[in-house]
DNA sequence: CCTTAAGTGGACGCGGTGTCCACTTAAGTC
DNA sequence: GACTTAAGTGGACACCGCGTCCACTTAAGG
C-alpha cells in the first residue's frame, strides 16, 4: 500500500520545516511543537512518523549518509576499496569532516550524546574503520575502531570550529593522525 | 564570612546523597526533586547552591580531578614533568582510563555532550595534551589535544564497557597511541 | 456516490524545572 | 539570655515540553 496523498505532502512539509529549524537554531533550541507549528501540521501528525528529534534528524541525514557509505563500499580508491589502509582511513576523514561542515547541526540532532553509538551510521562507520585497521594489523582493531572514530564527535567539531578552527586544519591532523597509526 | 553551620550540614547530606544516587542509578534517571528527598532538603535549598545537575557532579569530582591535576603539574614522572612526552601521554590517558572506571557515572553527570568542552577541567586536560603535543613537535598542538582527548569522552567509555570491553584493553590501546603519534 | 481505513490535529495528563516568598534559625550585640 | 538580622530553608506554584489519545477528516478503491 503506497502512501496516502496527504501524507507525503506533509512528510515533506515536515522535513522541510524541520532542516530549516535544526540549521537555523540549532538542534537544541527546536522543540517538536515548533516543528509543528512551522510545518502548519499538528502535534498527532508529527508523532506519528517520527517519535522524536533524533528521528527526524536521522531520516534528514539518510541521504547524505547513505551516499558516503555507497562510496565506501564500491567507489574508487582511496575512499573506495583498493588503497592501502592508512590512505582510506585519511580519505574517509576528509570526506566525514566535509559531512559534519556541511549538516552539523543535522547531525547534532540526530546523536544526543549516548544515543550517538547506537545509531546504524555509528555502527557502519565503525565496521568499515575497523577493517581498515585489521588490514593495518592493529593490535587491538575493535577498540581501535572506536577510538580512530571519536575525535569525529559531532559536539567536538562544533566546539572546534565555534573557536575559530576551521574544518581544514581538522581534516589536517586528522589526516596525519591516519598515517602515523595505520 | 564563613558558611553557616546549618548550611554546612545540609551541603554534606545534598553531596553524600547525589553521589550515592548517581552511581547506583545513572546520571540521566536522576531528578533534582530525587536528590533533594533523599537528602532530606527542599528544593529551594538545593537550587541555592546548585543550579542543575552538572554543577553537583562537578562538586563531587572537583577533588579527584584536582588530586590528578596536581600530580601531573607537580608529581613525579612520568605522570608528572621530566618524561618524554610520550611517555607523559601514555601515563596521563592511564591515569584518566582508571578515573572515568571509577566515577564514570560522575563524569557523565557532569558533562552533559557540549557542556563537556566548557568545563574548567576539560581545560585544564586540554592545556596538560597541548604542552604535551608541543614538547613532541607536532605540526598542530591546538588541535590535536582535542584529537588526543576526544577518545576520553564518558559516553565513548561508557558504551565500550557496556559492550564489555575491559577498561584495561582501552588503556592499552591508547598508550599505543600515545607512543606512535608523540 | 459510498465505504472504509489511513491520516489528522489539538486537547489532555504527566513529570521535571526553576522561582518565589513567608517562615525558621544561626550567630553576633548589648 | 533576650534581641536583632540576615542567611538559610522548603514547599507551593507556574511554566514548559513530552507523548498519548480519540473524535473528526479525507483520500482512494469499488
Amino acid at each position: 500500500m503506497p502512501e496516502r496523498a496527504d501524507a507525503a505532502r506533509n512528510r515533506a512539509k515536515i522535513l522541510a520545516a524541520a532542516e530549516e529549524l535544526f540549521t537555523t537554531r540549532g538542534a537544541a533550541e527546536v522543540t517538536m511543537e515548533d516543528i509543528a507549528k512551522a510545518a502548519g501540521v499538528g502535534r498527532g501528525t508529527l508523532y506519528r512518523r517520527y517519535p522524536d528529534r533524533a528521528a527526524i534528524a536521522v531520516a534528514l541525514l539518510d541521504e547524505h549518509e547513505r551516499r558516503l557509505q555507497e562510496v565506501l563500499l564500491r567507489g574508487d580508491p582511496p575512499l573506495g576499496p583498493g588503497a592501502p589502509p592508512a590512505e582510506r582511513l585519511a580519505a574517509f576523514y576528509t570526506a566525514m569532516v566535509e559531512l559534519l561542515e556541511r549538516h552539523a547541526a543535522l547531525v547534532l540532532g540526530a546523536e544526543v550524546g549516548h544515543s550517538r553509538f547506537t545509531t546504524g551510521a555509528y555502527g557502519f562507520w565503525r565496521t568499515h574503520v575497523r577493517v581498515l585497521a585489521e588490514a593495518a594489523g592493529a593490535a587491538d582493531p575493535d577498540v581501535l575502531a572506536d577510538v580512530l572514530l571519536a575525535p569525529l564527535a559531532p559536539e567536538l567539531f562544533l566546539h572546534q570550529t565555534s573557536r575559530g578552527v576551521p574544518p581544514a586544519r581538522i581534516a589536517a591532523t586528522l589526516r596525519q593522525l591516519a598515517a602515523r597509526l595505520l
